[in-house]
RNA sequence: GCGGACGUAGCUCAGUUGGUAGAGCAUCACCUUGCCAAGGUGAGGGUCGCCAGUUCGAAUCUGGUCGUCCGCUCCA
């Protein structure tokens, strides 16, 4: 039976997460901390299955990709050649009468509230600016003033010429990194969907000028697809053109990857033609060269920047929600996540179907050999019925079950999670057998 | 941050006019069963978000605080 995508699925979702250690708020025994939330046994898999999903399509898979992790704390240098603290610091005011707040700069009367109208009813303007500030050494002074990254785009900009002179790689070509990054989110909030500290998933892919507008079109087109082919529902999933008034301030076009949350289109992804804004602004601040020399035409030129930046977490909040199913069988309601095997927390789950001692070992030597191979769960406790239900509702594809018949013929029950068909395989050839499923 | 609503076991909720906490499900152990949330017997788990105040006495009243949700705003 299909679900309604309302708030309802959010919050059995969101409890599902909470009920089977997905994620749990953090810090919980003190009550709690405001926007971060730690990921469970069984989210930190999830998770990392969607970073990998991404790192295989856009660096694996790829011959003009390379990775990299850089550093979360920078000095103020870099964010003040990439614009950040000029432009991430927002002078805010609230309206005493109505309660609504505005960005100063972008109100065309600095008295009247457009929300209701009224004229000298705000507060004091005051800075918010984005991005953590923190002090690197002992001292707490002005000249160790440094930042926690508010995206980690700058890490490749910041290293370009590094990976260039390293990795034989000539434009077109991209540097991916996936990390943590924080912002000062002014409200967070839709459970993991906007949080203080955060995981982005970018790519900087470095284009000879010319090739700009065609690369973002391609662009677009494989990230669309990706989520497509992870399990997202075409009709949940749009990609939108920002308004020339949205976009940011390194932009000359964006688009998002939309998906429709319960409580309306929200994006995922945005993909960015930032032109040849951040390795200009580098090379002009830092007096290094930061552009390519093109032996081909005996031409030199500053790429052009193509970035596919998304969030790691609202990815994988959609993959959840796309996949959450209830159904109706024997009279109960089964739960079940239809997850798309890469990103399923356990791929195979081991169920002895008695836990007398002449299943036990069979079944635990068949989860050791699994184990090799896969993030495998086991579970000899209560009946049969109610570990497939276990483990429908982390997502587990596959169950392998060792039965009473399995001492006689040496093979053992292979249950599908959405046919919830059995098929009869050896216990020799489980292992193959399982690796074509998962393939 | 401002305005509004809310905060009792892991989950869903009871708790009468203030008298010092209960149910179902879940979890764990044992018995029974043996392929789709079966049955039985037990067990663990809550200073009622936290801190003060009023009171002989507060989960129940008051104040503060933390957190959650919605709106304003921001964004991956």
């Amino acid at each position: 039976m299909p679900v309604p995508n309302d708030q309802m699925l959010m919050d059995k979702v969101v409890n599902l997460t909470k009920r089977r250690g997905f994620v749990f708020p953090s810090v919980e025994i003190y009550g709690g901390f405001r926007s971060t939330y730690d990921y469970g046994p069984i989210g930190v898999l999830l998770l990392r299955n969607v970073k990998e999903a991404w790192w295989r399509t856009m660096v694996q898979q790829r011959h003009d990709v390379v990775g990299l992790d850089a550093a979360i704390l920078s000095p103020p240098q870099v964010w003040q050649a990439s614009g950040h603290l000029a432009n991430f610091t927002d002078p805010l005011v609230e309206c005493r009468e109505c309660n609504t707040r505005h960005r100063l700069d972008k109100l065309d009367d600095p008295d009247t509230c457009p929300a209701c109208g009224k004229t000298g009813t705000f507060t004091e303007a005051r800075e918010f600016n984005l991005m953590f500030k923190t002090h690197a050494g002992p001292v707490a002074d002005g000249g160790a003033e440094c930042y926690l990254r508010p995206e980690t785009a700058q890490g490749m900009f910041v290293n370009f010429a590094n990976v260039l002179n390293t990795s034989r790689k000539r434009p077109p070509f991209g540097i991916a990194q996936i990390g943590k990054s924080f912002r000062n989110e002014i409200t967070p909030g839709n459970f993991v969907f906007r949080t203080r500290e955060f995981e982005q998933m970018e790519m900087e892919f470095f284009v000879p000028p010319d090739e700009a507008q065609q690369w973002y079109e391609y662009w677009c087109a494989q990230r669309f697809a990706w989520y497509l082919e992870l399990g997202i529902p075409e009709d949940r999933l749009r990609l939108r053109p920002h308004d020339d008034d949205e976009l940011s301030h390194y932009s000359s076009g964006t688009s998002d990857v939309e998906y429709l949350f319960p409580w309306g289109w929200d994006e995922l992804e945005g993909i960015a033609n930032r032109g040849d804004y951040d390795l200009t602004q580098h090379a002009t601040a830092s007096g290094e060269k930061l552009d390519f020399f093109d032996q081909a035409t005996n031409e030199r030129y500053v790429p052009h920047v193509i970035e596919p930046a998304a969030g790691a977490t609202r990815p994988m909040m959609a993959f959840l929600l796309a996949a959450y199913d209830e159904e109706e069988v024997n009279g109960e309601t089964r739960t079940v996540l239809r997850l798309h095997h890469r990103l399923a927390p356990y791929k195979v789950a081991v169920l002895p179907l008695s836990k007398k001692a002449e299943l036990v070992p069979t079944a635990q030597a068949l989860f050791e050999e699994l184990s090799g191979q896969w993030m495998c769960d086991y579970d000899e406790t209560q009946a049969i019925g109610r570990r497939y239900r276990r483990q429908d509702e982390l997502g587990t594809p596959y169950c392998v079950t060792v039965d009473f018949d399995t001492l006689e013929d040496q093979a053992v029950t292979v249950r599908d999670r959405d046919t919830m068909e059995q098929v009869r395989v050896p216990i020799a050839e489980v292992s193959a057998h399982l690796r074509a499923l998962l393939s």
